[in-house]
RNA sequence: UGACCCAUGGUGUAAUGGUAACACAGCAGAUUUUGGUUCUGUCGUUCAAGGUUCGAAUCCUUGUGGGUCAACCA
């Protein structure tokens, strides 16, 4: 356990549980330890990335450590495919943990803890059916009434919890109940149980129990055994934490305090474990790590960095009121890395021919174009340049609006690192679409400037049409139409809400030098948005998820004419 | 009709009894061989009512609004 040193403060403001810790620590307490215990039952998602980040960025900020440790006390939802993902994406995001636990390794400890519990007349067997228990319970206005069985003796509530553990009763049969207050006006805490019959496996522990402890017995004792000084979770657990510390108290362990902060929610979107799950069981989306889904592994393959989460997560801040985030922050957090590291391409989304009638037939030259102007040491490349390219559909115009920079009849752009060119003639299909324009070259323009001086406004992309490379392009929106899919109206469901062009794939013209992109490169198409290899591209069949956009301000001054 | 949590621009987050600010979004402009980037400017905020105080976003009271809790889930 290290001393507390405040390391690499950042600008920004504490949040409260930095405020907390702060305080502490002028007290003179001197070790700050988390821990990140996900329930390894499904995948993680950009709310759990604001967790770690959370806990994680503590322990780094005050030279402490963090812990993960899978909360798995439920063998009937859990399993170890989870548990592997969960590893892989908090990797991903950067942080190493300073150990890795199970709940599920403190089961033992966690039953002698039971039995002192019992010893002390804290706790009972009971016999009575869930549905008894229920009703029994009260509601949140009417008291709780004790069960028949609270008060039996120690030694009979001892013989048959072990009786319990050796598997003398059937699941439901009976629970461990502690005994603390039925008219308790916190529901939590009104006798709550302890300990359930389940004669199930576990992923880890196999048969070796039949008696598995909740989460309210389980998980304060879980931080205490690992030392645990700043058990951070969400807000839904604020009731929990009496009972937290009522658990602590009567077991006189090392005492763990119990923070909550607001979980995070994003605009068009959810993070519902169950209706995630639902997608894909229904197979709205491919799998938990559609890019559609806000799943780590979503994000991950959609082209999202670790940087731009870990910035996300630092800019939505830590609170305690419940909150929805934009979705346009954690966009400009990805465009604002990848504008720094994604090396800049030329991709035709929508082709368009274009033949340079007094450039030189059968004739190539390499264009020299800069991979990053962000970044000077990603330097240049090649690209080659013929008699007939092609440029982007939505770059012409045959009839073109006022401020429309691009090319036109008559008209003249700047083609990105080449030569101007004029259009002197546009070849029409028989439905009267434009299929081919014929265009003249300033040869004295190459790479800038121009014969005469004169200024050209227009910029557009392109492709050499002999040497480009056919990929697809998946472009993807919103999975849903709505800011919060979970908000429905008078006899519908969020699937209502699917945004039915949440994906469009197209077949693309690239540039030659993207046949050997690899998973995990990020590239910006320029003019286009930031496009990433998806793991089902081949080469020959190269396939490219679109990460964002481009900020697009000529979209929007077109939309509004 | 219980207990607990929360309430600051459109969205988030600060201001810790002393000039309400920062980011994103929006709007306007400059720069630009990406209508990108960058830069500048700008719009706009304390849930309500009382109280304490020289002074309240902040403390107190009462409302109002939102959220959580009645799984042998976590």
């Amino acid at each position: 356990m290290s001393e507390v040193t405040k390391t690499d403060a950042p600008a920004r403001p504490l949040n409260f549980i930095e405020e907390i810790i702060e305080e502490a620590i002028a007290r003179g307490e001197t070790r700050v330890h988390t821990r990140f215990p996900p329930e390894p039952n499904g995948y993680l998602h950009i709310g759990h990335a604001k967790s770690i980040c959370l806990n994680f960025g503590l322990a780094k900020r005050y030279g402490g450590l963090c812990n993960l440790r899978f909360d798995d006390t439920n063998p009937v939802k859990e399993d170890v495919e989870y548990v592997d993902s969960i590893k892989e994406d908090v990797r991903w995001l950067g942080f190493e943990w300073a150990g890795e636990y199970y709940a599920s390794d403190y089961f033992e400890q966690l039953y002698q803890w039971a039995e002192q519990l019992i010893t002390k007349g804290k706790a009972y067997v009971d016999d009575q059916t869930q549905e008894q228990i229920r009703t029994s319970r009260g509601t949140v206005t009417v008291p709780g009434t004790n069960s028949p069985w609270r008060d039996r003796t120690v030694d009979e509530n001892l013989d048959l919890f072990r009786r319990m553990r050796a598997g003398e009763f059937a699941d439901g049969d009976k629970v461990l109940r502690a005994k603390i207050d039925m008219a308790h006006p916190n529901m939590l805490m009104r006798d709550p149980i302890m300990y359930r019959i389940l004669h199930s496996e576990h992923h880890r522990t196999g048969d070796k129990w039949c008696i598995y402890p909740m989460y309210d017995y389980a998980h304060g004792e879980s931080d205490s055994i690992e030392r645990i000084t700043h058990s951070v979770c969400t807000l839904e657990f604020d009731v929990h934490r009496p009972l937290y510390d009522w658990f602590i108290a009567e077991l006189g362990i090392f005492p763990s305090h119990q923070y909550e902060f607001a979980r995070l929610n994003l605009t068009y979107t959810m993070m519902s474990k169950r209706k995630l799950l639902q997608l894909v069981q229904e197979k709205v989306v491919g799998g938990w790590d559609d890019p559609r889904m806000p799943t780590i592994c979503g994000l991950r393959r959609k082209g999202y960095t670790p940087a731009a989460v870990r910035a996300f997560a630092d800019r939505v801040g830590v609170a305690k009121r419940d909150n929805v985030i934009d979705l346009g922050l954690l966009e400009f957090c990805v465009r604002e890395d990848l504008n720094k590291v994604a090396e800049r391409r030329m991709a035709v989304v929508d082709p368009l021919k274009v033949v340079i009638t007094n450039y030189p037939e059968n004739a190539t030259e390499n264009i020299t174009c800069v991979n990053n102007p962000e970044d000077e040491a990603a330097g240049v490349r090649k690209v080659p340049f013929s008699r007939e390219i092609y440029i982007d559909r939505s770059d012409f115009m045959v009839d073109p609006p006022k401020k429309y920079y691009r090319l036109s009849p008559g008209a003249e752009v700047r083609l990105r690192y080449a030569y101007l060119i004029r259009c002197e003639e546009v070849i029409y299909d028989s439905a009267g679409q434009p299929i081919e324009l014929r265009c003249t070259y300033d040869p004295e323009s190459k790479g800038g400037g121009s014969s005469d001086g004169r200024k050209v406004k227009g910029v557009i992309h392109w492709v050499s049409a002999p040497h480009a490379i056919e990929a697809e392009l998946r472009l993807y929106d919103t999975l849903f139409t709505r800011e919060n899919p979970d908000d429905v109206e008078e006899g519908k469901t969020f699937t209502d809400y699917l945004n039915p062009d949440s994906m469009v794939a197209v077949r693309a013209l690239i540039e030659p030098s993207l046949a050997s992109a690899t998973v995990g490169q990020s590239f910006q198409f320029e003019r286009v948005g930031y496009f990433t290899p998806d793991p089902d591209s081949r080469p020959g069949a190269l396939v490219f998820n679109r990460t964002v956009g481009l900020k697009d301000s000529w979209g929007k001054i077109a939309a509004k004419e």
